[in-house]
RNA sequence: GUCCCCGUCGUCUAGGGGUCUAGGACACCGGGUUUUCAUCCCGGCAACAGGGGUUCGAAUCCCCUCGGGGAUGCCA
């Protein structure tokens, strides 16, 4: 069994092919087969260098190996189309020879004028076979006007074909309205993907190909592309697409697409391929968060759902919370650096060993890896200013209270070794319960939501407190007597 | 328009003639833990698109209607 992924380069990996290539790798490692990427090119307005390395990027960072590929050679390369243009045109000129296909010298000015003709609904255009029967003379005619024909495929009469679709089922075509004599070469020489598409997959011995239903429709005249050439027909499974909310195919608008974009924001790659694998079907024991061997031995295209599902950006970043909250310290702490950096802390001078500890305290209320970016400010800045709610807290009595009595109290009682247990349990104050605390935790983090106290100070740290109390109490605690 | 695909809680889904007063998860709402918040635990709300058949019996099978999506490119 050989699968293939074959992304087209013309910007970066969207989540909707991110999809497809995760369950053609599933697939395959399930089915101990080898899985094929293949660089869809021909496009060379749209087609770059950068997003082809962009895809094979964000393809490794999901965790997605195939076995060959542009910078893999399996012995079925090479692996660009752009790169394999010879190979298209011998196949061409067999069509050309046995009229299986031949030279079209209608311009695009004169295609849209045939659209707009009266007799033909607009949408309902099929290209008229013009050119289907031109004489020699006629060619040369047009070819001396300098006319670039392009190549057009001669699709037959009223033939029916069905596809056996490993989702859908059997899907039945009839040739007399898939469109027309299609073009498989254009005016610059260049093929066209309905056309090479299934004399690559022949040729790279594609058994299976999974791919997105928007190809549904265009599997018949792959076949007849196949069927002419002699070449064999793969097995096929086309998934749905994934919808935006608003139940259109997703985009942009939406939220976020790619692949690359949802790395930057602090989505670990496990918990994304756990979402957009388990996208469309479900566990038989309802799990949602599974391991990818998991995943594998229980996904099967016969299960996949054959209606589109609207991705739910919700719970993705549910998953995500869940990753965090379950990974593995050490690697999270460096994936959590970045973040740190980012949000304009020297975290390289931070110890690793309490690193990791105010990691362990703050993952669980990190969604997203930045999260913590507006969070750490309570272990490693020096001064946490209050923010309105803490503000609010520190101007009532109590709260003045509590930022004198912590005031005098670390001015002579405490120290570095037990201030953290004696400012909870110790302050010379009458207050305590909730009154006592939520203005203490006011003044040490600047909020009044957070970690619990008892954990958090030793991390913060004497000098900090120290600052942070002495800060408070200049503002709060002074003044009035 | 035409062709193709698809309709189960708001969302992802389980279910494939009786075991369905339709199960799970996210979200939402309530409660517990946390002297805060988050995490965690417990509970609740909430769906078979509509109409016809077939059948003793339909969420499950068939048809129609409606709704959604895709294709209809010298894009892939």
């Amino acid at each position: 069994m050989r699968v293939r992924f074959a992304p087209s380069p013309t910007g970066f990996l969207h989540v909707g092919n991110a999809r497809t290539a995760i369950i053609n790798y599933l697939i395959a490692k399930k089915n101990n087969a080898i899985m094929i990427l293949r660089i869809e090119d021909t496009d060379r307005e749209r087609s770059s260098t950068e997003s082809e390395q962009s895809i094979m990027r964000d393809l490794a960072w999901l965790g997605i190996k195939w076995d060959e590929g542009p910078d893999r050679d399996g012995g079925y390369g090479p692996y660009r189309q752009s790169e394999r243009l010879d190979i298209y045109r011998t196949y061409t000129d067999r069509l050309l020879s046995e009229k299986k296909a031949y030279y079209c010298y209608c311009t695009r000015e004169e295609l849209e004028e045939m659209k707009k003709a009266p007799d033909q609904g607009a949408e309902s255009y099929i290209y008229s076979g013009k050119c289907r029967s031109l004489t020699e003379k006629q060619r040369e005619d047009f070819e001396r006007e300098g006319r670039k024909p392009t190549v057009r495929f001669r699709v037959p009469d009223n033939i029916s074909l069905t596809v056996q679709d490993g989702i859908k089922g059997a899907v039945q075509f009839n040739t007399s309205n898939i469109g027309g004599d299609f073009i498989i070469v254009r005016s610059d020489g260049i093929p066209v993907f309905n056309y090479i598409v299934i004399i690559d997959d022949a040729l790279m011995k594609i058994t299976h190909v999974i791919r997105g239903d928007d190809h549904l429709s265009n599997t018949p005249k792959q076949i007849l592309v196949a069927r002419s050439l002699g070449l064999p027909e793969p097995e096929y499974a086309h998934h749905t697409l994934i919808l935006g909310p608003d139940r259109a195919k997703l985009s942009k608008r939406h939220g976020i697409t790619s692949v690359e974009t949802y790395r930057s924001q602090g989505y670990l790659s496990e918990a994304l391929f756990n979402y957009l694998a388990m996208l469309g079907w479900a566990a038989e024991g309802g799990e949602e968060i599974l391991q990818p061997e998991q995943i594998m031995s229980q996904i099967d295209l016969s299960k996949l759902s054959k209606n589109s599902p609207i991705f739910d950006f919700q719970k993705l970043k549910w998953m995500n919370g869940i990753y965090i909250r379950k990974y593995e310290l050490d690697a999270l702490t460096d994936l959590f650096i970045p973040h740190i950096a980012r949000a304009g802390y020297a975290v390289e001078t931070v110890d690793r060993r309490h690193l990791e500890n105010i990691v362990s305290i703050l993952r669980k209320y990190c969604d997203l890896l930045s999260d913590i970016g507006r969070l750490i400010g309570i272990f490693l800045d020096e001064i946490c200013t209050p923010d309105e709610e803490a503000d609010s807290i520190l101007k009532t009595d109590e709260g003045i209270q509590v930022a004198r009595a912590a005031y005098q109290f670390i001015q002579s009682e405490i120290n570095e070794t037990n201030f953290f247990s004696s400012l909870i349990t110790r302050m010379p104050t009458s207050l305590k319960g909730k009154s006592l605390f939520m203005p203490l935790r006011a003044i040490i983090t600047g909020r009044q939501k957070g970690p619990e106290l008892d954990q958090a100070l030793p991390l913060i740290g004497f000098d900090r407190c120290k600052k942070r109390i002495e800060y408070c109490y200049e503002r709060y605690g002074k003044g009035i007597p």
